[in-house]
DNA sequence: TGTACATCAGTGAACGCGCGTTCACTGATGTAC
DNA sequence: TGTACATCAGTGAACGCGCGTTCACTGATGTAC
């Protein structure tokens, strides 16, 4: 898996900044193309990037440093996706559905970078220091939205912090067992996710 | 993450085949331990089951042999923890309901090897062979669940199969996203997965 | 304007390590006679 | 019952490889004078 653009015309002075974000857009390049199965490794980001390997260590500390930066720039791209999906709409259920179709998405369009997520904390032992949960602000969009949707009297949510809970597991698993599952016979385009929002943000 | 457990005795003649499934146990319990962030080794499937790496070729020819053994393992498990739940309880909706924490329950308490189940797919190029979803018989035990509460007039569904398919995924994505935002302030016990049951499976 | 020089972006060689896999082997155990 | 032998379960050494990381380095580029 491996990707040469020619040779690599390097960076004119003071602009060696530069490299960092050639090497985060790399290292989520590859983590979408092997996707997870077998390991992403430093050298294989710098094959990507048409680097060197000891190149990598003038902007991160390690693979790992690459790796949370990959996390760090996927979630603000997921946030800035669910803005764009709603802008301009002034229909609280409206927005709601477009909110959920667009997580839903980005999700199936960058399933292994969305998956990357999730999977720091997994089996961190209990108790012990975790990592935040980037996502959180996708949570936050959609809890905003349904209270929104209850506001215009659209919603019979009693309990939107559930509800959105509730809502974002089902989204999460739509996003998950479709890439996981992708023979299964899927309901067409978005009619699953829209009856998901419908019954778990409690429209109609 | 290294399990000693004294020398071990090397089995009898023509009990060989014991290691096979002692070999399945280690590679079980090495993706449970090191929760998907390392990669899991051939080698350290050999230190886990206190054998030495040349040992597991007579029982498999590669490392993805014995990770295909796991996951065709861990569905059967899977299979038989969903029917002891629901055994002997002949009421539909009870058992539709403890079916779905039994799912629940199954994948937080084998996170990693509930991954595993779905991992095999992902990125698979659309079109060309990809491996059987292994946990299809739990998506038909909880269609057939839905079934017998609508037969029984508990039920308001119209679409079983979506309806099962949007319990399925909502189910997934409790696990999946319970699982990677353990930190998330979870509502307490099985509440939102019988939320998320009645509404999908339309009871009430 | 010309030039010496400091700085910066990145390279290439080298290290020790754990990996998957192969091969010849060992020694306990059951069986044939 | 005794013993020679075939079989079986597993070992230990060795291989070539890609890995993460270090180190000294190179050569283009901007700057001070």
């Amino acid at each position: 898996v491996e990707t040469t653009e020619g040779p690599r015309t390097r960076n004119r002075r003071g602009e060696g900044a530069r490299l960092r974000e050639e090497i985060i857009r790399a290292a989520a390049r590859l983590i979408e193309e092997t996707g997870g199965q077998e390991p992403v490794t430093l050298r294989a980001i710098a094959r990507t990037a048409g680097i060197t390997a000891p190149s990598i260590y003038s902007h991160f500390t390690d693979l790992g440093d690459v790796l949370e930066a990959v996390v760090t720039s996927t979630s603000q791209l997921l946030a800035t996706h669910l803005e764009q999906a709603v802008a301009g709409d002034p229909d609280p259920v409206a927005r709601l559905h477009a909110a959920c179709r667009a997580y839903a998405r980005f999700g199936l369009e960058h399933p292994q970078q969305y998956r990357v997520l999730f999977a720091r904390n997994a089996r961190v032992p209990p108790g012990r220091p975790r990592k935040p949960i980037t996502a959180m602000p996708a949570f936050a969009f959609l809890l905003g939205a349904i209270q929104a949707c209850v506001e215009a009297g659209r919603s019979r949510s009693t309990d939107p912090v559930e509800d959105a809970t509730a809502l974002w597991v089902a989204l999460h698993g739509y996003v998950g067992l479709q890439t996981g599952a992708p023979d299964f016979p899927w309901p067409p385009d978005d009619h699953l996710i829209d009856t998901l929002t419908d019954r778990l943000a409690r429209l109609e």
